[in-house]
DNA sequence: CTGTATGCAAAAGCTTTGCAAACGT
DNA sequence: ACGTTTGCAAAGCTTTTGCATACAG
């Protein structure tokens, strides 16, 4: 089962439909490569004449729902970020969006570690790597 | 040394003052266990008259010095924590937004695995635990 | 038919900016 | 004196809400 059809079981099952418009949304988020901020979401898909209010409307309901996570970014903005419930992570390429899946995170040892450290009972983490693909290539031929 | 001098120091070296309207933001940040949002910070902050533009700087300005770091919340919302510099991931509390930090989060490893298997030259990458705190306790106990 | 979803425009809320006065050095 | 910092108020954004219309089941 796909992303979409995953996505648009989740959401019949609450009595929710898939629309052209959360569609969009969604296949917006997953394109992006380090997330998206909310007002370029609505600025981009306004070309396609979604309105704002549904655009900000279908990121509440993803969110909600698991399929897009919020980040902070470095100067305190907010991305979201297009996640599968329950599924394996991603590297992106900065260059292109392209992605790639990766199953083992090893962070299971890290888990237990810091959960002595702390106190706390960990129960997850979002993990996403960035980079270039071969294609792109690496940037240390570039200034930057 | 401690926080204040580091920060007080760390203002001079580039001509700036450690002004009681920034101690005030510094401490408020501080005493915090979980982070803040801005909005509730300058609510909290006008009380000792203090103007919501001040806070707003103070923490642009401690945010850029590494003082203070970004979270994103579960609904989206940014809050600042107030961390020593130096130190880079974070647990977070599902039940009440506190967080942790934890330094050595070993993905060095992984992403040089990564590299291998995907052809990616992986560049960095964003990590982030999800738990709960000694005081919300685990959620075994309840359904999920 | 019924309840969900949308776009628009207005309203509400958040954040930044301009400026004169106050401050520390 | 000088550059930094502040509070205030205005301006500029972002986000939410109300409502009539469109749509899916």
């Amino acid at each position: 089962m796909d992303d979409l059809a995953f996505l648009a079981a989740r959401l019949h099952g609450l009595g929710l439909r898939l629309t052209p418009q959360r569609e969009a949304v969604w296949r917006y988020f997953s394109r992006a490569g380090r997330g998206r901020a909310l007002p370029e979401a609505a600025a981009s898909l306004a070309q396609r004449s979604i309105g704002a209010a549904t655009v900000y409307r279908a990121v509440k309901t993803l969110s909600s729902l698991g399929f897009l996570r919020p980040v902070a970014g470095e100067e305190g903005e907010v991305r979201y970020l297009a996640v599968r419930p329950g599924h394996a992570h991603l590297v992106r390429c900065t260059g292109c969006d392209r992605a790639v899946e990766f199953a083992e995170c090893g962070l299971d040892v890290l888990e237990k570690l810091v959960a002595v450290k702390t106190g706390f009972s960990v129960e997850g983490h979002h993990l996403e790597l960035f980079g270039r693909c071969p294609e792109c290539g690496p940037l240390d031929n570039i200034s930057q």
